[in-house]
DNA sequence: CGCATTTTTGACCGATTGGACAAACGTTAG
DNA sequence: CTAACGTTTGTCCAATCGGTCAAAAATGCG
């Protein structure tokens, strides 16, 4: 039995590029409201529909949150995967900071719906954590493990290095109410992402302790 | 009128203790479901008694809501208060890591009610943030621009630097059930906060970057 | 004790929720 | 045309929501 389809076929066009708007909306109701929070009409009102229509393509509001949220664990993760030992290591670490602070600033939704699944414990994702990103971590650490011993980075815990870089970044998306709020008109402007940019390769590359 | 008490006369001694009982159990369904998704009738519950009970001392959901929000707001700002000129300036912001590490560890439902507040637009706390968040950290933005000016620490963004602060710290408690499932019942354990403050140490003075 | 006040609860209310359903509508192939 | 299929919607439903109310129970106090 397929769990998401509303008919057992071949999706028709139609069907594909509705369920597509669906799960934009949807993405917008869910990222801002949480899934206790938001509303299938509130969804429906959003991608233009009526309720019963949106029931037509998704069979309730569980299935679209989890089709939204395992699409989105593969792209959320994809900067990691692609954290590889082929360049210099400092330059492979600075470039996922740059990569995951580009999608929080370009996928702020989506970092959000996320941080609301785990906030709450993530009692719908728990499977997913375990089986995709716990291995995918454990590899990645297992290569920065390797930089640390050929001592081309300083040994720490690349677990803890990883959680950093997740938290630092993603906190532009996930508390931009705050951030924006705290810099101000001035500094809380599209400037923030450059600014923050700048000071987060500055603080993994040397820290804050003064040179000399 | 006094928008909390459910006389306007003084508190009884039943009255102190049962808004207590009330807020803490509140404390809980907020900080695990939010604001919307949490019911009274679960507050009640977990707090021992019926709900017309609970409304007698709280006269909403949104006043229970508040009343925690912005007591809980001054004891989350106490670490950076703290903050000074009196000490070394390495060895305040590393004790105010350290301080706002033991926070996410000994009040991690207070982190997560926060985060969650702040996750959906902060539409309740937006002039806390305003009026009393963004003063503070721009007074203590001031006075780590001065440390830099002195050459105590090294140059770079003290507004983004509060954010990496916050960030890194608070992922412990808000990320809480993503953390320990990745780093696995092992490594997991109780330990993982006396690991993650070795690491933010290192990282914040040092960063990654090897050294010679 | 007896009375007033505080505390507690069962019953209830209107509004909103996720979802079901059948009927209607649109489209296409013969 | 008609039959078949895909799409859309108005209406309805049971469950749950935040909150009210009157009356009972407990408590404080002279």
């Amino acid at each position: 039995m397929d769990a998401e389809t509303p008919v057992r076929r071949r999706r028709t066009r139609i069907q594909t590029e509705k369920r597509e708007l669906i799960l934009d909306a949807a993405l917008d109701v869910f990222a801002q409201h949480g899934f206790r929070g938001a509303t299938i009409d509130q969804i429906a009102e959003a991608a233009g529909m009526s309720k019963p229509n949106l029931l037509y393509y998704f069979r309730s509001k569980e299935a679209m949150f989890t089709t939204l949220i395992e699409r989105l664990l593969q792209t959320w993760l994809a900067p990691l995967r692609e954290l590889d030992d082929i360049g210099d290591p400092v330059s492979e670490l600075r470039s996922y900071i740059r990569r995951k602070l580009e999608m929080a600033r370009d996928y702020p939704r989506e970092s959000r719906l996320f941080a609301n699944e785990i906030l709450q414990g993530a009692p719908r994702i728990q499977h997913l954590i375990e089986d995709e990103l716990k291995p995918l971590v454990d590899e990645k650490a297992a290569l920065i493990k390797g930089w640390m011993k050929a001592g081309k980075i300083a040994t720490t815990d690349p677990w803890h290095l990883i959680f950093s870089i997740w938290a630092t970044t993603q906190h532009y998306a996930d508390f931009d109410v705050q951030v924006r709020t705290v810099l101000g008109p001035d500094r809380g402007g599209d400037g923030r992402f450059e600014d923050a940019a700048r000071y987060l390769e500055q603080l993994f590359l040397e820290g804050l302790r003064p040179k000399g």
